[in-house]
DNA sequence: AAGTATTTTGAGAATCATTTTAAAAATCCT
DNA sequence: AGGATTTTTAAAATGATTCTCAAAATACTT
């Protein structure tokens, strides 16, 4: 945690902006709830517990700012507001590492998927089309086994 | 065209809703602009060309009701508004057909890569998960032909 | 440690896409 | 055509996000 602090003041100076208790809670906050998808308010309820007197705009602010520097990710589930979750690069090392998010179309739950595996595709994009990839993001609409047991329950009745 | 919007009016009324002709303006607008990603404003301005009465809300809720009916796909482009293209699947006949976007990071511009090529991947996150897929959303970011040539120019000046 | 330029913050207002409301109009069944 | 039901319109409401601007905090300089 302490670790993740350090290098992130580092970048804050290294990028010329001032290192902020507001900024140093919401990336811990993010770092606490890693592999969630957190909104902005829920991000602001949790800082508030430490640090009442932040505003809901400086969260925003400040997510958009840890986009900027790739430190989070955003996801958009379509539920009326983004998320955001702490990059998976931050504690592995080098390169971007990909996933994917299987959501519950019963439910609303989402779950990570580690493997990228679309190299290929993106190669495939590439030989075909005049359109240079950098990135992607894929998202598998489905039921979760919870879900897929409760509706077969529900039938059997 | 018509042909179309007599099969709409079948499945309208079988459903047990109205045929309206704001139903079938919108339907109309959206089979006019196959492959463009229209948001509701960008149909409710085309529809008011010969139908001024239509009101926003109405384009909204329509647009919902051939989302339901699986007769439009609806994209978010994160661009602050979703937006809405005919399905794929109301032409060509049987299946359902998807389509992944490639969207340019200078441009804006989107276009549609029309092989799938997920049916893999989907298989393998149904062995090594407990989700069952249902459907999934692809999206690619890069940079396309025109933006990537702009870009060298402006560099060799 | 104080002084100062610059950035950041908080609170509230503003924005903008989308949804809701309620009364009026259109649809469709007989 | 008559009447039950659905749909529509216009305007108000909503809700996430952004903007504004004065006040506070940060970081640099001496």
């Amino acid at each position: 945690m302490t670790l993740n602090q350090e290098a992130f003041k580092k970048i804050l100076k290294e990028q010329g902006l001032k290192v902020t208790n507001q900024r140093l809670l919401v990336l811990e906050v993010l770092e606490k709830h890693r592999g969630e998808h957190m909104t902005a308010e829920d991000i602001y309820e949790l800082v508030k517990v430490d640090y009442p007197e932040i505003g809901l705009a400086t969260v925003y602010r400040t997510v958009q700012l840890l986009l900027e520097l790739q430190l989070v990710d955003r996801i958009n589930l379509d539920d009326g507001c983004v998320r955001y979750e702490i990059g998976h690069l931050i504690e592995g090392g080098e390169g971007k590492h990909h996933h994917h998010h299987l959501i519950c179309k019963s439910c609303g739950k989402v779950w990570s998927f580690e493997d990228d595996l679309l190299e290929e595709l993106e190669s495939y994009i590439e030989r075909k089309t005049d359109f240079h990839v950098l990135d992607h993001e894929l998202k598998f609409y489905g039921q979760c086994k919870e879900c897929a047991e409760k509706e077969s329950a529900e039938k059997r009745k």
